[in-house]
DNA sequence: CTTGAACCTCTAGTCGCTAGAGATTGTACG
DNA sequence: CGTACAATCTCTAGCGACTAGAGGTTCAAG
């Protein structure tokens, strides 16, 4: 359970090794204590918060939400308010996303139905690219 | 018409000027005529290829897709076959895309909705982050 | 001819990793 | 105990599509 090596730590939580690295160097995980030959041993403590990295990250949490989670989840006398507001943004974050790909697709799909598979001279997806006029909507920049 | 300045081209098109530098450097557009004083000079052909791939980047194109759509669209007698293709790449990877926010929206609503506004240490938020046995998905990587 | 906005090149930073080089360490086996 | 070799170490650079800034030059209006 405990002195686990980068590697095996790496296979429990199902965080590649050089991004445990590259954890550490942010500060999202605190820098372990080493072997005499300079090789990181980790223990239960590290699982977790690595834990709960992982899981913030597929939730498509970024770093500096992630800090601030980590940070509250260490206070747990605290309204847990401020996470509720971290969870909430990114919500509105990602349904801004969907709307914004939403448009998009149904783009794409207009594009691909007005071709009619002939030749490149009278396609409409190379004819809406070139004047985008002829084109249904107006949007903003996709992340 | 003829003649502008890379910051008339960056107006009319509504690219940044340092957008349209990167562009001439990665070979998205070619490099222009310059004064004497080496300053460029851009023609109603760059106009238009400038336009070309604005309207493909506003629909999310990556810069290769736009390379191969531009180098379809000079080729006019050529089956639009391929353009078709490209497009209905995007559409396909758009989609996925949408289908994974879908899913993380879904999740993030749960845990705000379970999450009874108390205190950290009872937190749904905080406990699904540190203990995704708890959650409803398996989810890959989102973009 | 002077002013100053616009232009030039170059480098570095964004985000969250990932890849690779080249050196060192840990460990299993004989 | 020696050796082989997998795993670890540090460091640097790269991804994509730009963006920002420094420090210097040119163009065009008055």
């Amino acid at each position: 359970m405990t002195n686990l090596s980068i590697g095996e730590l790496s296979r429990r939580v199902s965080v590649k090794v050089p991004t445990i690295r590259y954890y550490e160097q942010i500060g999202l995980l605190p820098a372990p204590p080493r072997t005499e030959g300079r090789q990181r041993r980790y223990g239960a403590e590290d699982v977790s918060r690595l834990s709960f990295i992982r899981h913030a990250r597929e939730l498509g949490f970024d770093v500096e939400a992630i800090r601030e989670l980590l940070s509250l989840s260490a206070a747990p006398e605290q309204p847990c308010e401020p996470a509720d507001r971290i969870v909430l943004r990114h919500l509105e974050s990602v349904e801004r996303r969907i709307a914004q790909l939403q448009l998009l697709g149904s783009e794409l799909r207009h594009m691909l139905d007005d071709c009619r598979h002939g030749q490149v001279g009278e396609c409409r997806i190379i004819q809406v690219l070139a004047d985008h006029e002829q084109c249904r909507h107006e949007h903003g920049r996709v992340s």
